[in-house]
DNA sequence: AAAATATGTCAACAATGCTGACATATTTTT
DNA sequence: AAAAATATGTCAGCATTGTTGACATATTTT
């Protein structure tokens, strides 16, 4: 093995304990809600992209729609989320956050938020940038515009109750 | 929120793409041996620190000895691991990949070496460095330190059959 | 009218976490 | 030497979140 992969296998490695610690403090307050990682990545991925049909969704998150379909439901019931018939098509199920659904994303990615700034902080210059570049050049080539699209999209300020 | 806080949600979401993709390659690797992604980590980490103590193991993964010793056990059974009594402490059952461990665990990673390569490549420059630094700064600040020790520290080539 | 699509649901199962209790062997402390 | 602490293993049971396959309903497209 070469030098070069050396190297690449302490970023492997990191990959796995930045992950580790990145998703550790969502988990703990998620517990005081009854829920769990599922539920994180619903709340998530609705309120930065409102009204998103739920075959968008699935996706996004890679999973069954019956794995979808539990984790939602606990949400739909909790008063987090909501589902509005479609306009345009009325099979479709679009999803939105209610402002509590908000204030729980938000209270969720802020420990997150909070982790990055000081990580890049400490990265010192443009760590942001390149940092961003090779994750999305880790992200499967056929998606990659997707993503791109996807993250940089301006949330619609979109809060349904 | 901010434009820098904005900029920092584009990152978390990317980790969670990056993250996706990347662990999905050893995934289908994987269902061919009936072994999943808590086989994948217990390889990599055996593979990576020869003679590590199933304590040792246990801080890393953060999961309790009981979620460890059934996906452990599957692979000691499958000979890929082998676990050996401690020299100093007769209590310790210190832990080596076999032959065949240590191909399953090069198998497992060619692909994300690949794919990281090509991210880095992609992203110009020390990319390299840079991105480390990150990660390794989104890091717990108390388990930093070790982590550091742990990923650069030279793997002693030990195979243990 | 028929076919395709979007969603939901049921039942069963698999992987991998968890807790709590307890057993054994070994080492350390008293 | 006896007692306490430590490292590991194991049992039983349970929770979360993933899977497959089958089928139901409403709606849109052909």
């Amino acid at each position: 093995m070469s030098t070069h992969d050396q190297k690449i296998v302490e970023l492997i490695e990191l990959l796995f304990f930045a992950y580790r610690d990145f998703v550790s403090d969502p988990d703990e307050i998620l517990r005081g809600y009854g829920f769990g990682r599922a539920h994180h990545r619903i709340i998530h991925f609705v309120g930065r992209n409102p009204g998103i049909r739920v075959a968008e969704l699935l996706d996004i998150l890679r999973i069954t729609k019956q794995s979808l379909g539990r984790v939602l439901k606990d949400l739909v019931e909790s008063g987090h989320v909501v589902q509005r018939e479609g306009d345009s098509d009325r099979r479709h199920r679009l999803l939105y956050l209610t402002a509590k659904g908000e204030d729980l994303r938000e209270r969720l990615m802020q420990p997150q938020i909070e982790r990055f700034a000081s990580a890049l902080d400490a990265s010192g210059g443009d760590a942001s940038s390149v940092y961003r570049d090779v994750l999305l050049n880790l992200v499967n080539e056929k998606d990659r515009a997707e993503v791109e699209n996807r993250i940089s999209r301006a949330r619609r300020p979109v809060v349904v109750d």
